[in-house]
RNA sequence: GGAGAGAUGGCUGAGUGGUCGAAAGCGCUCCCCUGCUAAGGGAGUAUCUGCCUAAAAGUGGAUCGAGGGUUCGAAUCCCUCUCUCUCCGCCA
């Protein structure tokens, strides 16, 4: 969540820096809801003041065998008064705490603006003299010896995958040499749960707004990305300043209903309803989440560069910059068979947005402080088997072989 | 799945209707003392939030797993939920 006081503060620049935010949250009929909600809030802590001190009194002249009669009647009608005017505040608290919610993270000044991703920018590119034109899908690459869709589908529908054979080692070598990669680069490997709670899901972002694209059952969601543990891991704790910067990665299936995305992507490994991926969190310092991020970002371009992809770094424009995030950068892989770069890899700064949700603090001399959280993929293993595949067109064992030795080795 | 016990500050743990945000101990911070070390003495030590302040100080409200209820007053009584532990059963 944003900081409150913004809503007491200029609600014009607030608005502004709203603009591309797609939020609908009416900020007028907020910060009116603000003021009300804070005189409220005076108005019945006075009185709970008076009550208090009377309900003391009355226990004072108890413990002394005095009467306390009028005393009573007095304490009795600050009651009465006290609990209707509880009931409006909490009706104001409740309608307050559902728009807070719904409005999305402020990006950083220097995040381009636009509505969507043609306003979007790419600020590097990767490994040109790699690019190699009109390749054959991975898709087409691999079916079905390695990629069976048609009994993944049997099994569990469309927009799963069954991988097979070296293509099956491949998954797993890659996420084994990417957590290596990360942890040589002081990341702490931690294995999550996979379910968790709806309060977990709110605390990262998932909720309440991409709920239509969260499998739940029970009192549980399937995680859509590693992040939701991740983030969690700490929540409702004040870190010692000194277990900061904290660096965390995670290997996980994702489980998304894809919902809004009918008809795209419908062949290979691109968009499944459950993938892997390892996924980057960072808890820092605010004075270092600019330089974390970037460190971030080049954290999983080295995976990208060591396995030889070309790629691109695009920073997301306002519009296109998620729910949670103050900036993002997206890395983009080549895809030789769409003449496309595709999205292999997202990572954000969340300032304090996802700390305050989560309550992640940190103590600096006698004040707590929330921290700021990062989060990156690096990389969907889905997606970068996807790219190997392509890129270096892979059609036979021996082919695997040699992709498969060449990470272990690295 | 069955039976039982429990949830209090950084930790252990006392507290069953009233000067209780909470005894005591441990830990931690600062100070004193002793040549160093060990030991000892003193002070301090939860969170969120309102007002006030340049800031500190000060002062209100809320928080004893969560939410609701009873009451002038709830850590304490009642209800619902969540979680943890122990035993039995089942099981990778």
């Amino acid at each position: 969540m944003i900081d409150t006081g913004l809503l007491k503060g200029d609600l014009e620049s607030l608005k502004s820096k709203l603009k591309f935010r797609h939020s609908s949250v009416d900020l007028d009929y907020l910060s009116e809801l603000v003021s009300k909600r804070s005189n409220l809030t005076r108005e019945s802590e006075e009185l709970k003041n008076k009550r208090n001190e009377i309900s003391k009194k009355i226990g004072i002249a108890r413990s002394t065998n005095q009467k306390a009669d009028e005393l009573l009647m007095k304490a009795a009608s600050f009651a009465k008064e006290i609990s209707s005017m509880e009931h409006n505040l909490s009706e104001i608290n409740s309608e307050y705490k559902q728009l807070i919610d719904q409005i999305p993270n402020i990006c950083d000044e220097d995040v381009p603006l636009g509505e969507d991703e043609s306003s979007n920018v790419v600020v590097k590119m990767w490994g040109d003299e790699l690019i190699k034109k009109d390749g054959k899908s991975h898709d087409e690459l691999l079916k079905t010896n390695y990629l069976d869709s048609e009994r993944a589908a049997k099994i569990s529908g469309a927009r799963f995958a069954v991988l097979r054979n070296r293509a099956a080692t491949l998954e797993r070598e890659l996420a084994n040499f990417m957590i290596r990669e990360h942890i040589s680069k002081g990341y702490e490997e931690i294995s999550i749960p996979f379910l968790v709670k709806e309060k977990a899901m709110f605390n990262s972002g998932q909720l309440p707004k991409f709920k239509e694209d969260a499998y739940s059952f029970d009192a549980f969601y399937l995680i859509p990305t590693g992040e939701v543990s991740l983030v969690n891991l700490y929540s409702n704790e004040i870190l010692d300043e000194k277990m900061l910067s904290k660096k965390l990665v995670c290997y996980s299936p994702c489980f998304r209903k894809e919902s809004g995305s009918y008809g795209k992507d419908t062949k290979g490994l691109i968009r499944l309803h459950q993938f892997s991926k390892v996924e980057l969190v960072k808890i820092v310092k605010p004075e270092e989440s600019d330089n974390e991020l970037d460190s971030l970002v080049a954290d999983a371009e080295s995976i990208l560069q060591k396995l030889k992809l070309p790629y691109r770094v695009v920073l997301k424009c306002r519009g296109d910059t998620g729910f949670t995030a103050s900036k993002t950068f997206d890395l983009e892989v080549w895809m030789p068979s769409q003449n496309k770069f595709r999205e292999i890899s997202s990572c954000s700064n969340t300032r304090d947005f996802q700390s305050r949700r989560s309550s992640i603090k940190f103590r600096r001399g006698k004040k707590n402080e929330y921290a700021h959280l990062l989060n990156g993929s690096g990389l969907a293993v889905g997606r970068t088997i996807a790219a190997i595949v392509e890129n270096y067109q892979i059609t036979n064992d021996k082919d695997f072989d040699d992709i498969i030795d060449l990470i272990k080795k690295i």
